[in-house]
DNA sequence: TGTGGGGTGGCACTCGGTGCCACTAGCGTC
DNA sequence: GACGCTAGTGGCACCGAGTGCCACCCCACA
């Protein structure tokens, strides 16, 4: 009915993100139901499908263009600098976020590492992560990406990101050291371990 | 109706997994419904839910106790053994499955890996392993179980173990030895990188 | 003054999953 | 044999996620 005056592709879309955010936060993401974010919203449910495909994807934010952006900086790495420390790099710079910003990640993050429904859909969306890291692995390795080595440089520097933010979110701290101090001990084969 | 006559609590949990690896198989696992998977069963839909909460759970047999036989095996082992190679041994292990059996593991572990709605309910089910195995490394080294390392290690075993698989899958090796492959790799922090 | 396309809302439908109730079979007790 | 208990089952109604279809409205452009 408003119609949305101007609209310039994404005020809708964010403003869904909003208000699914702040009910996932107040309440369990399952209690939640898409018809509820859709009024939250001020549109209708089917709307709400057509910009989201799943009540899930409403947390996620532009993690497209996320991937592309660590695609881009991993094609632009130095051949001289180590596989692991150019993905450690890429990571610390996708999550560049300016401070004002980190209260809506932590709170991203927190769903989508509690939430056992959001921690499922991870997954999906976690390998196109995979692929791109696997390729650049592959690149400079001259395996196939689908070779051992790169699946696992790939799977294995994701469980750090992972754990990192899980320490992160647990702490107070920086996620920048977070992610170093997992990567360190992922590069050195676990040296508190011995 | 027939009720079946004796039925040790299992037989027809047995043939509804029976059936529902078949259909998974031959078509699409979101294109199968649990009505069909129920009718090849020769059981209702709503006793295909009772005997399995989720569509997707019917493919992961008795996972329970796989992850409690991979409890106790970290539990029981030496602390003259590093940490990596006991939680490799206990995958090795635990994973050590009689011939005849291993066509039905390729078939439950494609599926797992490719089919999307699969991958993603795996994620929820494979958080069991993360904790037992997180809880072995922090019992080891004295940290809490949420700590640094033992998540990492946690994941990153756990990533290991799932390029194993993927490996095994797009080869014809033994199961055993694409797991030694990715836990060398991942516990020399990847030598063939440097 | 048309006219075409994009964003929207409403509606009906499928499917996964759940709560409730009724039925049956097996079993031990009196 | 009658009673009650329990476990497994089927049927039914219901909720919520997601989709296809159609009608509508608004804006841009001819």
């Amino acid at each position: 009915m408003t119609g949305a005056v101007v609209d310039p592709r994404g005020i809708t879309r964010a403003r869904i993100e909003a208000a699914a955010l702040e009910l996932f936060t107040r309440r369990d993401f399952e209690t939640v139901t898409a018809d509820e974010v859709a009024d939250a919203a001020g549109i209708s449910r089917r709307t709400f499908f057509r910009h989201f495909a799943t009540k899930a994807d409403a947390v996620w934010g532009d993690f497209h263009g996320h991937v592309q952006r660590l695609q881009e900086l991993l094609a632009a790495t130095s051949d001289d600098q180590p596989v692991l420390a150019s993905i450690c790099a890429a990571y610390v710079e996708v999550n560049d976020y300016p401070g004002a910003d980190l209260p809506l990640l932590r709170e991203r993050m927190r769903l989508i590492l509690t939430e056992p429904a959001l921690q499922a859909h991870s997954q999906v969306r976690y390998a196109d992560v995979d692929r791109v890291v696997a390729e650049h692995v592959a690149r400079r390795t001259g395996d196939r990406p689908g070779a051992l080595v790169p699946r696992l440089v790939a799977l294995s520097t994701r469980a750090a990101a992972t754990t990192a933010f899980e320490t992160w979110l647990a702490g107070d701290g920086s996620l920048a050291d977070d992610l170093h101090a997992a990567f360190d001990q992922l590069a050195a084969g676990f040296p508190t371990l011995r």
